[in-house]
DNA sequence: AATAGCTATTTGCACACACAAACATATGTC
DNA sequence: GACATATGTTTGTGTGTGCAAATAGCTATT
């Protein structure tokens, strides 16, 4: 349940409704945790109710009125605390895909070279788009005359790429080595 | 929801009680997806009003009577079927740890490095574990005398440690940019 | 015979979550 | 007036899941 920190995350930058919250949660956090708009909504009400936002209708002239949610000391606190503790689940790995390599001898390296060649470009193309984010948005900067908040969002896409390059170099590698298997002990008989 | 594949993979290589499924399962799958015993049961009816797995009574004298359950032809298709089809869901990257790099600056580049110190130690120890296990099965192996699944097994857990490797090496290089920066901007003044 | 411990299965419960849909207000267009 | 679209909020609902506990049979120890 990680969910709250973010949103109080995003709320210590800036008050924003519900509906300017998830449109800012989709640009930035959703890059490394997926939620919906329905989520939010209730999580803010959570959050109002542990007194660490607090609401306010804004009446609009052009736009339907808006519940715009800012938050409070006591959520100050709660963030902080929370980026200070160690969070242990986010040890551990869940990962179904490590699952069909498992028990890939199931269908035989064939197959699974297949599936994991499909992989390899799937995660080639979000390390392509992680990339493009960088460059534009860090291409020319010089972290050293940023703040620190700009150092930590150019890390978390770093983050990103150095995961999934690493997912990829060990695909390949599996590839590598169950091609050899093959070959060693093929003597001409197919496999299915 | 992919426990009830992991389970017909397991069934599939050896039929089980729900009992002995869990111990195995803690075992072997558990290094890469976390249930729990209940789970595992429910998961069991499910497979079994699907017609995927099929159960029958074992009568023991020195234990408790017990179901042990074997996969069905229509179950092992579906097995087959999963191994082949790529998981969409498991490309999203869904990490509460990087939100607290995200947001890290909040807290100051000092707290943040403790934390980021903390997590390296307890990553590097997850790591030490793997590769102990990987010498105790896997340390004279010749792979290519081997069986598929051998290799299979081996490679899931290389996965984790290049995984949790590339981590390690972020954070150490995340480490090394804070301080820079830290370095670079403190002209004497002392954060709290 | 009381207790503890292992084998073995089952149920209760609360929570996070995803997906969908409903509802409401305003703008713009045909 | 009808319709689509953007803004904005709320609710319904099923499902996976984790944690805990209840139930039960058998063995072993004191």
């Amino acid at each position: 349940m990680s969910l709250p920190h973010l949103i109080l995350g995003l709320l210590h930058r800036q008050p924003d409704s519900g509906y300017d919250l998830n449109k800012r949660f989709e640009r930035t956090v959703a890059n490394f945790w997926t939620t919906d708009q329905s989520q939010i909504y209730r999580t803010l009400y959570k959050l109002r109710d542990k007194g660490w936002v607090k609401a306010e209708t804004i009446v609009q002239d052009d736009n339907p009125n808006k519940k715009v949610y800012s938050i409070t000391d006591a959520g100050y606190q709660a963030l902080i605390e929370w980026l200070q503790t160690p969070l242990d689940d986010e040890l551990e790995i869940r990962s179904a895909e490590t699952g069909q390599i498992f028990f890939g001898d199931a269908i035989g390296g064939d197959k699974l070279i297949e599936v994991q060649q499909y992989y390899i470009e799937q995660i080639q193309q979000k390390i392509n788009a992680y990339h493009a984010i960088v460059a534009e948005f860090f291409g020319e900067v010089d972290f050293n005359t940023q703040s620190l908040g700009v150092l930590l969002s150019h890390a978390t896409l770093e983050y990103g790429i150095r995961i999934l390059t690493a997912e990829v170099e060990w695909r390949d590698d599996l590839i590598t080595r169950v091609k050899q298997h093959q070959k060693h002990n093929d003597k001409g008989e197919n496999n299915t």
